[in-house]
DNA sequence: CGACTATACGGAGACAGTCTCCGGTTAGCA
DNA sequence: TGCTAACCGGAGACTGTCTCCGTATAGTCG
C-alpha cells in the first residue's frame, strides 16, 4: 500500500524547518493527492488521501488547512514550468500568430493539471485570500510576458489587456475541462481569440 | 413558514398528470429551489430545499432523481426567454457589432440564471445524457439563429461556427461567476471574441 | 546515554449533505 | 362509503469534512 511515487516530488523545506517525521507525512500527503486528484478530479476526497499517504486525518488538516492550500502545495514546481513555457514561447521569435497558439495551448496544459483544475484557478484569479492566488499571478505574470512582448512589436491591437486575455483563456479552458472535450477542440475558439487580439489578420 | 413565492412560477402539468398533492408539492418544490439556489447558488442543500418547501426528503428526490432534474424544472420558461431575445436581437437589424453585444450580454445574463448555472450549464453541453441537456440545446439554438443571421449577411468571417462562439461566451459566464466579477467587466472579453469572428473591424 | 519537552501523530466522533426504504396516508373513483 | 393505486415523509445508512485531545516521538541538553 502507500505506494508513495517517489519522483521529483521531493519539496524543498517551507520557511520553518519541519520535523523529520512531519516533513516525511508531508510528502506523502502531496503525492497522494496528485494521485487522488489525477483520479478524481480537484474534488477527490481528503480523507481518502490521508488514508492513501497512510497518515490519520488531522495529521493532513494540521498541514494543509484547506484543500487549496494542499492544491498549492502540489503545484510547487508547476509556476517555473509556466514561467519557462512563457519565456520560451516570447524567445522562439515566432510570427506573433503562431507565437500566441502555441502560448495559449501551453497554458490550457497547465490550466487542466487536472480535472477541475482550470475552475478553480478561475476561481482564485480575483481572490487574494485564496491560498492560490500566487499561482495564479504566476499564470497572469507568464501571460502578461507573451502578450507585452506582442504588443511592444505592435503584432497586438491597441488597448488589448492582458488580464483580459487570461481570463478568457482560463475560461475556454475551463469550459473543456468540464465537458470533457479532448483539448485539440479548442483550437478553433483560441483562433477566435487570437484574431480578436491580432493587429493584422487575413480576412478570409 | 413555507413562503411559496405565488409568482408566475405556476408549471403546466407533465404528460402525465399528477395527482392533486403531488402538483401541488411539485410546484412548492420548484419554489424552494429557486429561492435557495438564487441564495446559496446551484450548489445548496435539497434537504434545505424539502425542508423549505415543507416536505420530506423523500419527496423531493421522487420527483427529482438528481439534482440537475431540479435545476432543470425550475429553468421551465427560461428557454423560451431565451429563445425571444434572440429573435428580438435578430429582428432589431442593427449593426452587426452591436447586435453581437447584446446578445451576448443576453446570453451571459441568461447563463448567470443563478451561481454555478453557468458552470453547470458548461459541463452539460457535450453531456446527452444530463437532465439538462435540452437546455443547453435551446441555448445553442437561439445562438446559432443570430450566428447564421449574421453570417447570412456576411457579417462574420467564414468558418465561424456558432457552437464554438457558444462555448466561448459560456466560458467567459463561467469565469465571471466563479470570480465574482460584475456582469460588466465581462464586456472586455466579449469585445474580443466579437472583434474575433466580425468581418470587418476598425484595425484600431 | 537517559530524560525532558516541544512538536507531531492519528483516530474517535460531531456535523452536514445525499439518497433510500418502507410503513402509513390520501386522492380519486366506483 | 369503501377501495386501491399513488403518494408522503422521516428514520437512518452512507460518505465526506473537520476537530479535539490523549498518546507518541524527534531533537536536545545535561
Amino acid at each position: 500500500m502507500v505506494p508513495v511515487t517517489s519522483t521529483e516530488d521531493a519539496v524543498e523545506a517551507p520557511a520553518k524547518p519541519l520535523r523529520a517525521d512531519a516533513q516525511r507525512n508531508y510528502d506523502k500527503l502531496v503525492a497522494a493527492a496528485r494521485e487522488v486528484f489525477a483520479e478524481r478530479g480537484a474534488e477527490g476526497s481528503l480523507d481518502e488521501i490521508a488514508k492513501r499517504a497512510g497518515v490519520g486525518p488531522g495529521t493532513l488538516y494540521r498541514h494543509f488547512p484547506t484543500r487549496d492550500d494542499l492544491i498549492d502545495a502540489l503545484m510547487r514546481d508547476w509556476s517555473a514550468r509556466v514561467l519557462a513555457d512563457s519565456e520560451a514561447a516570447v524567445a522562439a521569435d515566432l510570427p506573433a500568430r503562431e507565437t500566441l497558439e502555441r502560448w495559449f495551448m501551453d497554458l490550457i496544459k497547465h490550466l487542466t493539471l487536472h480535472r477541475g483544475a482550470a475552475a478553480k484557478l478561475s476561481a482564485a484569479f480575483d481572490d487574494p485570500a485564496s491560498p492560490i492566488y500566487r499561482k495564479c499571478q504566476m499564470l497572469a505574470d507568464a501571460n502578461d510576458l507573451v502578450v507585452s512582448h506582442l504588443t511592444e512589436t505592435h503584432a497586438l491591437r491597441d488597448n488589448v489587456e492582458s488580464r483580459q486575455v487570461m481570463r478568457l483563456v482560463s475560461g475556454i479552458a475551463t469550459v473543456a475541462d468540464a465537458s470533457g472535450i479532448p483539448i485539440e477542440e479548442a483550437a478553433p475558439m483560441l483562433d477566435i481569440v487570437i484574431d480578436g487580439i491580432l493587429r493584422d489578420r487575413a480576412t478570409s
